[in-house]
DNA sequence: TTGTAGGCGTTATCAA
DNA sequence: TTGATAACGCCTACAA
């Protein structure tokens, strides 16, 4: 009784009662050995089995139903065939974010283009997303995509230790060994506050994002990159730093239409798109013309920025590209064993809409 | 040499050269077998260890970084405390769209409170969805969540056939033993239909959804049952076959206008959302009157539905919440062993808006 | 060309 | 209270 899960009838109660059958009772069936079928099943090593006898193992396979489990493959070394997504966001919603949403959708589609399944690991902070580090990478998935961290988690320095692939999604810090794949925040920033300046503005105000996260010090740069190619000083009264969202944008307008009149300035640029919508909202509350008074252009474009009154003049960057090129730069590391410490920065496309104009002439 | 991997040696090996450590090293390291690591790791058996060894395995495996690995574990017969997510769609965009999105939103909210992780699978079709059924079975999640399937779909019963939890989200089709949760479509809709009756509406049409969607049979069934209730007639020509899309409610609104006269409806209650949205657009473009000449109500909300000029009328219906408890049904079957076939069909909320008045008087 | 045997990391069943 | 030992399902030397 020993070999007893060989026999027919182990075949049959398995069938019946369990999920799924294994490798076992196919071998059985087709009386060969489990080393045969695997070999006849996976991977590029069915050139190794006589004609007869692999036809033989694939009808019984297909017979009895048979897949392989992908948790005892991984086990055994094989890919999980798994991209694992670690988020932390205290958002209601991930799917309605305008940077995660899209992001998402890139992801999804090249992970299905791909034939991998995608994990989504999610966690109400950065902390947390620490603390648990352990369970992504417990074996569920070949590589991680991590999604915007702030700059200072320590969850970077910890995966960089590990070996496990992994990059970073929406953040392009510059850090020997690690991947990424962003948006080109400097250049894109620099081309838009350019676009400002080519049409006359020489007193241009920015409205930053979150301190803490890479981007906005990246899109500040980009800002001033602009102003010293064209020879114009960096004044800090126009700088305003905030955060990415609609409130900080209202806030700093107002703050901005403080000033005396000598020192306002005749055009706008905000990191975002949500920090634009929230300055247009404050420049209409006090009247201010747009653009006849104050040009406004932003980085960052969603629907809601083109049917504003006026729709914004702004830099379209294509969420979507960056989940897909995430993907496919990980499943290289993964799966190609491509080096990891790529930096894949994406470009934007100016989209000129009726918020800017030329200066008002003093 | 023969235990090798026991030795110091080989644990700064695996250390420094592979990901992670194993229940191996920790065992070794604090002088214990195998067993008694996971005893006390794992599950509910540490009070079978005595105090002293207890605290020493817990810190040696604090001390080398052990976590156990999912894999292993799923192999050994434990649960992977993550959630399958079958989804198939021809939509470029899973994360915007109105129904996907908060859904998803949903899932993923629960299944973070629950700590379990996420895996999406998505498919083109129903039909690679079915070839692909295997995949979802092959040990990654303990159960599965099916959104919203075509009634015609063979997956249904191939799953039943199986073993693997699973439920039907945002379907709610009577079938022995098949789980489902959704939003009670018939009732809701009969609910909403019954308003416009309260306001005096004795024509009334209908805009149907996709006539291969569970809910667009509801959704009927509901709009007939309130008229009966009421002793109005059921009028075939007021019902108007479509599909889930503002395309669709744009050409029935036409078709309604096309008319005569006295056959006219006085009120229309549309499926879903997007059907309103295109009906109101085309009712707008003729110069028809929302709601002087025709009442417009419909099922389901969203933000775009309260925006639209007038506003709609609408049931809302809480997506995230479906989502939310397609998690923890299925998570009941999984981990408390609560018997399939449960049917969890959610209520809505009738928002009064502007797009509904009482009949014109003839 | 095929089979045997050992290992992947964990848990469960015995026995000590 | 603990330790061997045998699964779990698959893969891959190595041997035949």
């Amino acid at each position: 009784m020993k070999p007893i899960s060989e026999t027919g009838f182990i075949v049959w109660f398995r069938r019946e009662s369990m999920a799924s059958i294994s490798i076992r009772e196919v071998a059985a069936r087709a009386g060969v050995s489990r080393a045969t079928v695997s070999r006849v099943l996976n991977g590029n090593t069915e050139a190794l089995v006589a004609e007869p006898t692999r036809s033989r193992v694939r009808q019984v396979a297909i017979e009895l139903g048979y897949h392989p489990s992908a948790v005892a493959r991984g086990l055994a070394g094989k890919p999980m065939n798994t991209v694992g997504v670690v988020m932390a966001y205290d958002l209601p919603s991930v799917t309605s974010d305008p940077f995660l949403g899209p992001v998402l959708d890139g992801i999804l589609e090249a992970n299905k283009r791909h034939h991998q399944k995608t994990v989504l690991f999610t966690e109400d902070n950065w902390q947390s997303a620490f603390a648990n580090l352990p369970i992504y990478c417990d074996g569920h998935c070949d590589g991680l995509l991590l999604i915007a961290p702030r700059t200072d988690s320590e969850i970077i320095p910890a995966l960089l230790r590990g070996s496990r692939p992994f990059l970073l999604l929406g953040d392009s810090r510059e850090v020997p060994g690690l991947s990424c794949v962003d948006i080109d925040n400097g250049n894109i920033a620099r081309e838009v506050v350019e676009h400002l300046i080519a049409q006359g503005h020489r007193r241009i105000a920015i409205f930053c994002g979150n301190a803490d996260f890479t981007s906005s010090a990246q899109r500040l740069q980009g800002y001033r990159d602009a102003l010293e190619a064209s020879g114009l000083p960096y004044d800090e009264s126009l700088v305003f730093p905030g955060e990415y969202w609609e409130w900080s944008g209202y806030e700093n307008a107002e703050k901005l239409l403080r000033l005396p009149a000598e020192q306002r300035p005749t055009a706008l640029f905000c990191s975002n798109g949500r920090i634009a919508l929230g300055a247009l909202r404050a420049l209409t509350d006090r009247g201010v013309l747009v653009p006849q008074e104050l040009s406004l252009a932003c980085l960052g474009d969603n629907m809601e920025i083109a049917s504003t009154q006026p729709p914004l003049t702004a830099a379209h960057v294509s969420l979507r590209q960056v989940g897909e090129r995430a993907v496919e730069t990980l499943l290289g590391q993964i799966h190609a064993g491509l080096p990891s410490g790529s930096r894949t920065l994406l470009p934007a496309e100016l989209v000129l809409r009726e918020s800017v104009a030329p200066p008002p002439s003093r």
